[in-house]
DNA sequence: ATCCTTAACAGGAATGATTCCTATTAAGCT
DNA sequence: AGCTTAATAGGAATCATTCCTGTTAAGGAT
C-alpha cells in the first residue's frame, strides 16, 4: 500500500464520523464540512471515505435511497435502517452463535472477512404513517 | 395498491430468478431474457423487478460492485458475498437468538420487517489471490 | 365477440451517485 | 532548501437506475 500522509480534511472526516452516531452520506459529510473547508470538494471526500475504510478506520453500512452510509465506529456492532425515513441506528453486535461462521466458511469454501447484520423496518417516528 | 395484471415477461423473470442461485443483477436478467424477448426493455426489468419485491416474489440481496443483485428465495437464509469476485451464495439462516429481534425493536423502538446477515470474504477461487 | 380502462411496455432521455482526469499544491523525507 | 509524490479542486465522464411519452395489450364490462 502507499504512504499515507497527513490531511487535514481527512482528519476532519474522521473526526466527523466518530463523533456522530447518524452515519452520514458522502454528500452530508462534504455538507458538514465545507462551511469550515470552503476549497473541500466532493471528490475529495469519496477519495477520503474509500481511503478510510481500506484502512478500517471507517465501514461501510450499506446503501439507503441509493446512497452509500458510512461509519466510524469500528467495535463490532449491527444496525437498524428504517426504511421510510432511512435512519441508521447502532445496534449491539448480534451474533449467530461461537464458531458458527468460521464453521460455515469450511463448509461453503469460503474466508470470512465481515459480518453484516442488519435489520430493516420502521423506526418509532415513522410507524404510524 | 393497484391490479396486477399477467406479463409473461415478469412471469420470465421470476422464473429465471427461481431457477437459478446466482442472484443476478438487473442487467444479468436482462441479457439472460433478451434472446427469447426480442423486445425486452432495460427500463422494463427494473420496472418488473421493482414490483416482485414489493409484492414479496422477489428480494434485494445488496450491492455488489455499485449493482442491485436479486433473489427469487424467499424462505430465510442468509447470504455470502465474495469481495472479489462478487459471487452471492446462499447459507442457511443465521438467527441471532430466538426473540432477539423482537427484545431489541422494543428497547429501541422499532418494528422489524426483515433481518439480513451477510457475511463478507473471499471465496474458495479468490482466496488465492 | 367487441369495447374500455389502464397496466405493461419500448426506447430513449434524464437523474444522480460515484469515479476519473489534469493540473496544482503541499507533506515530509533527504 | 530541494525532491518525490500524496492530496487536492474542479470539472468531465461513467454508469446504474428512474423517468417520460406514446403505444400495446390484459382482462373485465357490455
Amino acid at each position: 500500500m502507499a504512504i499515507v500522509r497527513q490531511s487535514k480534511k481527512r482528519d476532519a472526516m474522521l473526526a466527523l464520523l466518530r463523533g456522530t452516531d447518524r452515519h452520514p452520506s458522502a454528500e452530508q459529510v462534504y455538507r458538514a464540512l465545507k462551511p469550515d473547508y470552503p476549497g473541500l470538494s466532493l471528490a475529495t471526500v469519496y477519495r477520503n471515505l474509500a481511503q478510510l475504510c481500506e484502512q478500517g478506520l471507517a465501514l461501510r453500512v450499506g446503501t439507503v435511497n441509493g446512497q452509500e452510509r458510512y461509519d466510524g465506529h469500528t467495535r463490532p456492532h449491527s444496525h437498524f435502517i428504517c426504511n421510510r425515513c432511512g435512519r441508521v441506528a447502532d445496534l449491539p453486535q448480534l451474533s449467530p452463535g461461537e464458531g458458527c461462521v468460521e464453521r460455515l466458511g469450511v463448509q461453503y469454501g469460503f474466508t470470512a472477512q465481515r459480518c453484516e447484520f442488519v435489520i430493516r423496518g420502521l423506526c418509532k417516528d415513522c410507524e404510524d404513517f
